[in-house]
DNA sequence: TATGTGTGTGACAACGTTATCATATTATAA
DNA sequence: TTATAATATGATAACGTTGTCACACACATA
């Protein structure tokens, strides 16, 4: 392999020179640049990031550390992420910690061994140890997804609240009374986010009967929780599901049980699901703008990165309902 | 930050010793290892990986290059090439080439400078520029998912051809005569593949009416390309998309033309569609074992790094059909 | 004319780690 | 008892790049 230092010799100038003609820096004439340039190609030369950054202190290297990358909505935040981080010459890594704080601070490690220059985070826990360990080793991280309290870093999330009290609130409208909520892990914000707007919303309409069911963030999880639901009685005319995969268990226990979405129960929800994987769209949902969190939280990185950033900031995006077949009126008999 | 030397002057040893127990390797005595160590936690020491790829010329990483990672069938080959690699101490970077070989190339280079240990390659064209250009920088190489002819280089993929004859036969057995084939690029191998599969099941019943269009791995694709074979007299009673993304856009086509699946038209093709992402499967599929590939792939691609191997290998998995409810009997009248 | 500023280039050292070679001690085999 | 191997530790240099400082020249300004 070529070295700056064959391409020098090559060039008959200095390493250094080489250095500056590839990173466009300091000061160098339009010839010598030119003689650079056809040496770096005719040897092939390639540069080492590893040395570079070793020497510079920068590897150009982001990580996007989600709870599970396979949900359409991380996907998506993640194509958010690479699409700014690529045009400003990021590459990203990718992690999943399947919600497990050990595996969270497992990856943290390792990114902080490879000098990465900051994490885009989706936080497992509640827990503040994880940021502040990368924080101590000199890397930038900006928290999506969810609240950590009392932690100054930089935020990027959806309103869960206001999305999951306007979804309740199209139920009401619909004149369901009894609604149960099926949420994911008692400790993470987007769980207790999505249970105050509903709760905001049974309580404007003078409900007194929350029917709340804590669980994980998967289908199975789902699909169980709304078998429990369903054998209650009486039974809730609709469900709200706090994510995606939730939202698919309780469809699936649905129908096990042979009752018919909308026409015997409505049901609701967060994230949508693709549409390039989908025959049909079908849930009522409160989408959530993941591609462009994934943007502004990695324009927000770059700057807190760059230095150009002062104030620690908290950007809250609104979600988007969009009403389908999936919620309907309730039967007169309810 | 801390470094070896700091922790060799707390541990009271050279800092070579220190290297010696993180990395587990040459003798080290056991007290000496235990005063290390404390030092290392006591410090909160974090080895620096830029500086240890440079000096040791491993940097433990490896990429995966695929065309599309949100395509499932990408998604759970990407999840086996995580399991292995992360079980080998390896962390993988992601790429997307979007069938664009400039892109490919583009990639190829950064990953280059990166000084990867390996690339698990889905190629974008049958070019084997990228292969060439890896290898001759010490890279090594496995290639995924496709063929890549005149190559001297590891190979893990399914049996496209096969998998595509049965999934013709069952469509014949059903009675089907006008069966349309509709696929990828011309220029990827399993399309060519999966056509000759499809040819081969035909010319075996007997039939001579081949209906092929080529477009690409996509939705819209599949959709258009659906209109085009509807349009035609007579039309076709069944139809073979050659992966999940052209089967939704054969579908979503379909219901557009009130076209009822199975009753007017089966439809079945290649890659499953994950069960979680979905209320109910439908398809009836040839299901590549992606999961498996990816495994395969990657413990043969640490194999060829670590120098244990010496001929090139070629694994093709077969693949399992699937029968769901969209492909059924042909219509008496047809 | 003296001074300052922009331009162009290079020498040197350092980033943090480990490969390589060297040395010393202890255990084992002949 | 001597030779040989296994164990334990360290000194030195090198991996490939770039930050820092230094120097030289051209031109503009006071």
């Amino acid at each position: 392999m070529p070295t700056v230092h064959d391409v020098a010799k090559r060039a008959d100038v200095a390493p250094i020179t080489v250095s500056r003609v590839i990173n466009n820096s300091g000061y160098v004439s339009q010839a010598t640049r030119k003689r650079v340039e056809a040496a770096v190609k005719e040897l092939g030369y390639i540069p080492n990031t590893l040395a570079r950054g070793l020497r510079s202190k920068r590897t150009n290297t982001l990580a996007l550390v989600v709870t599970d990358i396979t949900n359409p909505y991380f996907t998506l935040m993640a194509r958010g992420v690479e699409d700014v981080a690529g045009d400003s010459g990021y590459t990203v890594i990718y992690s999943n910690t399947d919600e497990s704080e050990a595996k969270e601070e497992k990856y943290a490690n390792i990114l902080a061994q490879r000098q990465v220059d900051g994490v885009l985070l989706v936080p497992a826990g509640g827990n503040e140890k994880t940021i502040k360990f990368l924080v101590s080793n000199g890397i930038s991280v900006v928290v999506l997804d969810r609240r950590v309290p009392g932690v100054d870093i930089d935020f990027v999330r959806s309103d869960s609240e206001e999305g999951a009290y306007h979804l309740t609130n199209l139920l009401i409208r619909l004149g369901h009374k009894r609604i149960a909520f099926i949420t994911g892990p008692n400790g993470v914000s987007t769980s207790a986010d999505r249970l105050a707007g509903y709760r905001r919303a049974l309580t404007g309409a003078g409900f007194k009967n929350e029917i709340v069911y804590y669980g994980l963030y998967n289908q199975q999880s789902g699909n169980e929780l709304t078998k429990q639901a369903m054998a209650q009685s009486p039974k809730p005319t609709a469900i709200f599901g706090a994510n995606n995969f939730i939202m698919i268990g309780i469809i699936k226990a649905l129908r096990d049980l042979n009752i018919y979405v909308p026409e015997n129960v409505s049901v609701v929800g967060f994230d949508d699901l693709p549409e390039s994987m989908l025959v049909k769209p079908f849930l009522t949902v409160a989408r959530q703008p993941a591609y462009e969190m994934g943007r502004l939280a990695t324009e927000l990185l770059l700057k807190r990165i760059s230095g150009e950033l002062e104030e620690y900031q908290e950007l809250i995006l609104p979600t988007e309902i969009v009403e389908r077949e999936s919620s309907g009126p309730v039967k007169d008999s309810d």
